[in-house]
RNA sequence: GCGGCCGUAGCUCAGCAAGGUUAGAGCACCUGGUUGUGGUCCAGGAUGUCGCCGGUUCGAAUCCGGUCGGUCGCCCCA
C-alpha cells in the first residue's frame, strides 16, 4: 500500500517501471534496437498521437482495436487525435508523408515506443505499454519476410525468452484467394452454427476468421473440420508462402505451421507469424507480425508492400528465464575520512571519464556500510581510500568476488580498472 | 462491458470464524558488537489514521452495508 497521504496513483492499467525491473527493461530495449540496427534497420520515432484517421483507415474500422480500444480526444482546433494503439500504421504514415518510398527500397526501420489501448488490464496486458519492432517497407520478396522473421527470432532467443514460432499465410483479399475462402468458411460456420458456443455465433458472421481464436471447447471442436486458409490460397500467395518456408528452413529456424493463426489488425496479408511463450498467464503472444501489402493504399499511398513485427516489452520481461542484466557499475569507491571523500569524488570523475562505471557513498556511511553498498551496487571492485592511503598516494583494491585485496598506486588505478 | 479473489509496516503476509490488554512476524533499511573491510551471526532502532465512509456495540483490524483500489480471468491483443 502506498503512502496514504499521497492521493494519486498511476491510472488503471499503467505502471511505474522501477528498479530492479527498470534495469532489465532498459537492457531489453537496447538489445532490441542494437540487433535491429546491426541488420541495417534505422531507428525512427513517430509522435505519440496521430490524426484518428491514420488508425481508423490504417488499422481498419472493423478491428477491435479501433472499434473500442483507442484513446481518442479533440485538440483545441477541434481535430480528432488518437494515442497510437500500435506502431505500423504510424510508421507508414511517416513514410508516405516524407515520400521515403521514392528512395532506395526496402526501407528498413525500427522503433521502441509506448503504445496505448483501453482494455481491461491483466497479467501481461497494460493500457500504456512498450513495443519494440521493425518494419521493412517496399519489397515483396520472400527473402525480406525471412530476414524479418529471423531477426525477431534471434532477438527473442538473445532475450532469454524461449519463443515458439507459429507461421501462417492469410493470403490477400481477392475472390481468388482469402475472399473466396472467407465465403467457404462462412458457409461452414452457418452450417455448424448450433455447435458453436454462444459468444462465438455472432462473431462467425462479422469476423469469421476470428472464430479460430475462440477458447470455447465446443467451438474448437466444431471447427475441427473447418476449411483452412492454407488450402485456399491463390497460386501467387501459395508460392510466396512456400518460398518463405524454404528460406526459413535454410536458416535452420524451427517454425510450426499454424493454419488457424489469424491477425487482429485488418491490414495484414500473406505471411502472418507470432511467437508465443507459456509464461504469460492467459496471454500467450510475445511478439506478433506479418505482411501488410494493402496498408499504404489504405492510407492513400501507392502500392507499397511491407512486413514487420512488434514485441510487447512487458511480456518479454515476464517470459524471460535467463540471468538478469549485469550492473554497469564496476567499481565502488570507499572513503574513510572527509579528506578521502574529496579524493574519492575526483577519482570517480576521472574513472567515469575513462569509461569505467563507478559509484560511491553520499550518506556518510561507515566502512561497513560502504562495503555493503558496494556489493549492492553490483561492482566487482572496491577501491578503499583511508588516511594512510592518502598519505602514500595509493588505494586498497579489493575484488569483491574473490575477496583478494592489494595496494595499488593511484596512477595505476585507471589502467587496472579499465573496461 | 462482465465475473472470481484480495486490501493490516517499504515488501510478503499472520491475526478476523467464537469482537476485548500497548496490532504482530519474516524480509528489507539504519546503528552497534568489529574506532579500517561486504554477503553469516548477535543486539538494538525507525516505520502503521489495520484502503475509505457509515452502521451495530460499553468496545470493531475482526460483524454488517456501501465505496474506492488492486489483481486474475472473459472479450481482444503485444
Amino acid at each position: 500500500m502506498p503512502d496514504r497521504r499521497i492521493s494519486f496513483r498511476a491510472p488503471p492499467g499503467t505502471r511505474d517501471l522501477l528498479p530492479p525491473e527498470s534495469w532489465e527493461w532498459q537492457a531489453l530495449s537496447r538489445l532490441a534496437i542494437d540487433s535491429f540496427e546491426r541488420a541495417g534497420y534505422a531507428p525512427v520515432e513517430t509522435p505519440a498521437f496521430e490524426h484518428t484517421e491514420v488508425f481508423a483507415r490504417g488499422v481498419g474500422e472493423g478491428s477491435e482495436v479501433v472499434h473500442k480500444q483507442m484513446y481518442t480526444f479533440s485538440d483545441q482546433g477541434g481535430r480528432s487525435l488518437t494515442l497510437r494503439p500500435e506502431g505500423t500504421a504510424a510508421v507508414m504514415r511517416m513514410v508516405l508523408e516524407h515520400s521515403l518510398q521514392r528512395g532506395p527500397l526496402p526501407l528498413k526501420l525500427c522503433y521502441s515506443s509506448a503504445m496505448f489501448r483501453q482494455e481491461r488490464p491483466q497479467k501481461g496486458r497494460y493500457r500504456a505499454f512498450f513495443q519494440v519492432g521493425i518494419e521493412a517497407i517496399g519489397s515483396l520478396e520472400p527473402s525480406i519476410d525471412a530476414e524479418v522473421i529471423e531477426l525477431g527470432h534471434r532477438f527473442l532467443l538473445n532475450a532469454e525468452t524461449e519463443p515458439r514460432l507459429l507461421l501462417n499465410s492469410i493470403g490477400h483479399p481477392s475472390e481468388s484467394c482469402r475472399g473466396g475462402y472467407l465465403d467457404k468458411l462462412r458457409s461452414f460456420l452457418r452450417a455448424h452454427s448450433s455447435d458453436l458456443a454462444e459468444p462465438d455465433r455472432q462473431r462467425a458472421e462479422t469476423n469469421p476468421l476470428r472464430s479460430f481464436d475462440s477458447k470455447e471447447p465446443s467451438t474448437i471442436a466444431a471447427l475441427e473440420d473447418a476449411p483452412l486458409i492454407t488450402s485456399h490460397l491463390c497460386d501467387a500467395c501459395r508460392d510466396h508462402f512456400q518460398r518463405v518456408q524454404d528460406l526459413l528452413t535454410d536458416l535452420e529456424l524451427d517454425f510450426e505451421l499454424e493454419p488457424r493463426l489469424v491477425r487482429g489488425l485488418d491490414f495484414y496479408t500473406r505471411t502472418a507469424f507470432e511467437w508465443v511463450s507459456s509464461n504469460l498467464g492467459s496471454q500467450s503472444a510475445l511478439c506478433g507480425g506479418g505482411r501488410y501489402d494493402g496498408l499504404s493504399q489504405a492510407l492513400g499511398g501507392p502500392e507499397l508492400g511491407g512486413i514487420g513485427f512488434a514485441c510487447g516489452v512487458e511480456r518479454l520481461l515476464l517470459a524471460r528465464t535467463g540471468p538478469s542484466a549485469p550492473s554497469l557499475v564496476g567499481v565502488y569507491i570507499v572513503a574513510l575520512s572527509d579528506e578521502a571523500r574529496r579524493e574519492a569524488l575526483m577519482l570517480a570523475s576521472s574513472l567515469r571519464s575513462a569509461g569505467v562505471g563507478c559509484d560511491l557513498d553520499h550518506s556518510r556511511r561507515g566502512l561497513k556500510g560502504q562495503m555493503k553498498d558496494a556489493v549492492r551496487s553490483g561492482a566487482t571492485w572496491a577501491v578503499i581510500l583511508g588516511d594512510e592511503e592518502l598519505r602514500e598516494r595509493r588505494a586498497g583494491l579489493k575484488n569483491l568476488r574473490t575477496q583478494e585485496q592489494e595496494q595499488v598506486p593511484w596512477h595505476q588505478l585507471e589502467k587496472r580498472l579499465a573496461p
